[in-house]
DNA sequence: CCTACCGATCGGTAGG
DNA sequence: CCTACCGATCGGTAGG
């Protein structure tokens, strides 16, 4: 067998792009099977249904999220809060802007508890840790939005300037 | 007559609704006609296309978000950019939760407008300034997506901790 | 605002 | 991976 599995993998990667441009209910089995130059009904020769394709890149759109937070808090382990923050954030920014995936991929859980932790060090100040974790959490899925891979800014542009936005959004004082 | 057109705004307010709820391509005008209680086919005694309806409901909250806007700049003319910035966030606010549509009626110049201003007389600094606009409006525009009116927080708690957020992502250093 | 209907397109199946 | 097809549903029209 040669490259198991490397069109179903194909067909979740147009189907990505395709969901993510037009939705998913705008986006026809037909579309999809048009990018990969093969017949509409053929992609059920590799999927169960349209529903199953959709499952399948959230799935690995919440896995690279897990993994690129692991990395980004593993690197940083014992740092302080002001680099762990940063290292979320670029994580975020990474996944959001390679797998522009529904924005709804995200885990609250950690940049709150970054947050907490931030100011129980002294390192942040924030009235209300959730609506600052949500804050920043919204404007970097919104980054999915706007962002285009052939636009005046690279992914990493983006998260150097997220990252100094995020953090002065919880700094001590604004005066 | 009695009332007319306004069968056409009832026809907007569900129509806005559903689609936000489900996405525009997923609903369908017998969707609409559904909750109206009326025929599919009656809807276009009212409107000439889907698409039509749709648009209105854009204008309809575009013109919302001008007015706030408005209102907003307006009452504090020649007030500093940080009041205008925290007035520019509150109008947003009002009208994002309020009225919770597409977040894609947005209006960045405004806020560009302003953050180049606050860094003109050194109230603001921000290394790119559509950026800097960017994540606070995609911040604000994401309320939509998890503002519930009976939720723990009211719409003015939000809007004073957006404030706070959003004049600190643009202060002079979080050092 | 209704009934009755149109052509087009949808997701999906059969059988090869 | 193909051709050929299915029932269902789509947005919209005709005529009242």
């Amino acid at each position: 067998m040669i490259e198991a599995g490397s069109r179903r993998r194909e067909i979740d990667d147009v189907a990505s792009e395709l969901f993510h441009a037009n939705g998913y209910a705008a986006t026809s089995v037909r579309d999809i099977a048009r990018a990969l130059d093969i017949q509409g009904a053929s992609l059920y020769a590799h999927v169960a249904s349209k529903e199953d394709v959709l499952f399948s890149i959230v799935d690995r759109a919440a896995a690279a999220f897990e993994r690129g937070a692991d990395a980004a808090t593993g690197e940083t382990q014992s740092a302080d809060p002001v680099e762990r923050l940063a290292a979320l954030v670029e994580a975020h920014v990474d996944v959001v802007t390679s797998d522009p995936q529904r924005a709804s991929v995200f885990r609250p859980r950690r940049f709150r508890d970054v947050i907490t932790d931030g100011i129980a060090v002294g390192a942040f100040r924030a009235s209300d840790t959730n609506l600052a974790a949500t804050f920043i959490l919204t404007a970097l899925n919104g980054i999915a939005t706007w962002y285009r891979p052939d636009g005046r800014l690279t992914a990493d542009r983006v998260a150097d300037h997220y990252v100094d936005l995020a953090l002065r959004s919880l700094s001590e004082d604004h005066r």
